[in-house]
DNA sequence: ATCTTATGTAGACACCTGTTTACTTGCAAC
DNA sequence: GTTGCAAGTAAACAGGTGTCTACATAAGAT
């Protein structure tokens, strides 16, 4: 009865490969929901039903664990690419689709939540780089581009404070298109280049 | 040579209200540069040149501390008073100004640095409502006022991650004036009345 | 069946946190 | 001077943190 076809598909009970995933998706539900303080390392293992030592023997450190869970999550890239014309529309329409998501994307969580310490400031500002500047850089034409990114970045990150110190309760009760609009406007006016109007 | 003219004037070197004054003082600056959870009431007796005990002596805990440093900082409310049609270029010359502070308002930096920990969320929350988000309000017409206020905000708090992540090298190297055009037009954006246009 | 190796575990380590307690010291009135 | 009281201090408390070490155990090869 003991089948052993294929091989290699018959894995053990102690995986290396299973445990260390179940360790990244405790991690990236966490970090994203309580910020990279409100997380101790045991109550990742707990939530992975894994070891506390065996966090620091997949990953090294708490962290490093951070930042190997930020560099799987890339959302925002894929809004930002695409044709540059409607680029503030897109933005836009993230922002309003993350007031309807029950907690907003793990990134945006993360980069909101976890903001003060030294330890993963490093990590976050390459991140934040990597998936939201200079994506943005790249589509923009004339001068400022990277201040105009940056401004439109500063409305990116605005909404995570927002959301966890204001709710979203107001947001949501106004009219979705009219909010998308407005946010359409606001990201036009933080990236359009200078000599366009 | 011991003048001890005006009674008064001679303090004791056991002075209560300086010794408070002290510790609120150093509170403010380490609040501001390193937020609520970076400063340890050992790190603001230091500063304070006290006792870590009179800290709670004077003040009860670290998050009422923390409450009453907030209080005393209020300088956005007279940016925000004031004629609302030209509301948009105040905030955005406010935002401006704050970028060439070496450190922003220390309020500015203490709830963007202080954002993750539930201890002092409440107090945040009424803080920036008081502050920020009522007095908006009150400038507005139209419907949906607190939804336009809470995209004001948005780009408000945003002001801060992006100061502590991208830094404001970028911001800074543009030409002002414009810089303040861009945010006027996102303030504006954000706030305008629906059917004004 | 035995041995080897890697996976998992319990527990300690060293440190830091906010807070409190028991105590000392200086000031001011008598 | 002596005394009463507020201001200030040192040290501990109780709990939590990331991290590491010594040990147990299961899996796969011999």
């Amino acid at each position: 009865m003991q089948v052993k076809e294929e091989a290699e598909r018959a894995r053990p009970k102690r995986d290396r490969e299973a445990t260390r995933r179940r360790i990244l998706d405790a991690s990236r539900d966490l970090f994203g929901e309580h910020g990279y303080d409100g997380v101790t390392v045991r109550m990742i293992a707990a939530r992975a039903e894994a070891n506390t030592a065996l966090v620091h023997r997949y990953f090294g450190s708490k962290a490093a664990l951070f930042g190997e869970v930020l560099a799987g999550e890339s959302l925002l890239r894929e809004v930002i690419a695409g044709e540059p014309d409607s680029l503030p529309r897109r933005l836009a329409e993230h922002f309003v689709a993350q007031l309807y998501r029950p907690s907003g994307t793990p990134v945006s969580r993360m980069l909101d939540r976890s903001a003060g310490q030294p330890e993963v400031q490093e990590i976050l500002l390459h991140h934040l780089r990597d998936i939201i500047v200079e994506p943005l850089i790249e589509q923009l034409d004339g001068p400022d581009a990277r201040a105009r990114a940056h401004l439109a970045t500063t409305i990116i990150m605005g909404g995570g404070p927002l959301r966890r110190l204001l709710g979203l309760h107001d947001l949501r009760a106004t009219d979705q298109a009219a909010l998308t609009d407005r946010l359409t406007a606001m990201f036009t006016a933080a990236l359009a280049a200078p000599a366009d109007h």
